[in-house]
RNA sequence: GGCUAGGUGGCAGAGUGGUUAUGCAGCGGCCUGCAAAGCCGUGGACGCCGGUUCGAUUCCGACCCUAGCCU
């Protein structure tokens, strides 16, 4: 039975790309990219985004379908692929999902909850709260409303805390109770062909990673940030905004330190991010790993 | 050669006569709508040789090394 889909998982720096442009030469693939980041526009040299050729070569669904100024979720993810294999198959072509955002791959795999989506406005009264009585507060505050969420989520995750109560005060019904729900996309299972590319030795990527972090740099990465820093609308606290490199050389333009120091930090960050992947990769089921 | 200051874990940096500093990095892990995010956990040290002491990373001495000053 042909699959589904083909799944190309892998760290950042391993190289998914040039893997997945050279399957597409022999094999009737059409790619969907897997990436965060790589969804919004005006980040290319930082997101390592393929670059103008290579997508017109082989095109990549779900690129730069974004302002940096709007958000992107999973559940946002899950519809967009979901459609986009569909119109794939259609014209009898087969799916490559290419990228490095782990919770979207298991999300499409496993199955996403059928979740009220982010409210800002509730996202900013929350917040506001917690600016007073602190986390760990807001976290007692969950445990009486929804205690099952509560049981799982540490007292200073912010971000799920938020989350958790963010969907009790929208909805009125605790997230644990949402997500009780049979998720839909069960039907998947065994369809996916699932690959990773790895490489072998962490010191390996490690060296991968610095090697384009400083290419990058060369490249202008700067000067990317700096045009975006000098949008009106656009925070810090964007999501965008907060992903690996742009985040510390936005601090930098802001005078928190030097450009050396900055690309020391958006080192650590990318091994950090990488570490977090390969996590991700060793609880993975039926996976078959590359080098 | 002399004087002064200092030599603490991969790095930065406190401190104490007997009990885990801490931060960063590294490493392990969690993960259902911000995920390139958010969070949890974690090993490792006191320059060298003697001495004092029940006990020294901490006190004393010599030595080595480093920085600055002096001749």
């Amino acid at each position: 039975m042909a699959a589904k889909a083909i799944l190309l998982m892998g760290p950042t720096a391993s190289g998914k790309t040039d893997v997945a442009v050279r399957l597409c030469k022999r094999f009737p693939l059409d790619v969907i990219s897997v990436d965060s980041a790589l969804v919004y526009r005006g980040m290319d040299i930082g997101t390592a985004k393929p670059d103008k050729a290579t997508l017109a070569r082989v095109p990549h669904r779900l690129i730069d379908i974004r302002d940096p100024e709007e958000n992107y979720s999973a559940g946002d993810f899950v519809r967009d692929a979901e459609r986009e294999m569909q119109a794939i198959r259609d014209e009898g072509r087969v799916p490559l999902l290419t990228g490095g955002t782990m919770m979207y791959f298991r999300a499409l795999t496993g199955g996403i909850a059928e979740l009220p989506s982010a409210d800002a406005e509730i996202r900013a009264q929350i917040d506001a709260a917690a600016e007073k009585a602190g986390w760990p507060a807001m976290h007692e505050r969950l445990r009486e409303v929804d205690s099952a969420a509560a049981a799982r989520i540490e007292q200073n995750d912010k971000q799920r805390i938020q989350r958790a109560l963010e969907v009790w005060m929208a909805t009125g019904r605790p997230l644990s109770d949402w997500q009780s729900r049979e998720p839909r996309a069960s039907d998947a299972r065994s369809t996916y062909l699932k690959l990773a590319l790895q490489p072998s030795t962490r010191r390996i990527l490690h060296e991968r990673i610095e090697k384009r972090l400083n290419l990058m740099l060369n490249n202008g990465f700067l000067e990317e940030v700096k045009v975006l820093r000098e949008r009106p609308g656009l925070t810090p606290e964007h999501p965008s905004m907060r992903s690996v490199g742009y985040r510390q050389l936005w601090q930098h333009l802001d005078g928190a330190f030097d450009l050396e120091e900055a690309g020391r930090r958006a080192l650590y960050a990318t091994r950090q991010l990488a570490k977090r992947q390969i996590t991700w990769l060793r609880g993975e089921p039926g996976l078959r790993s590359y080098d």
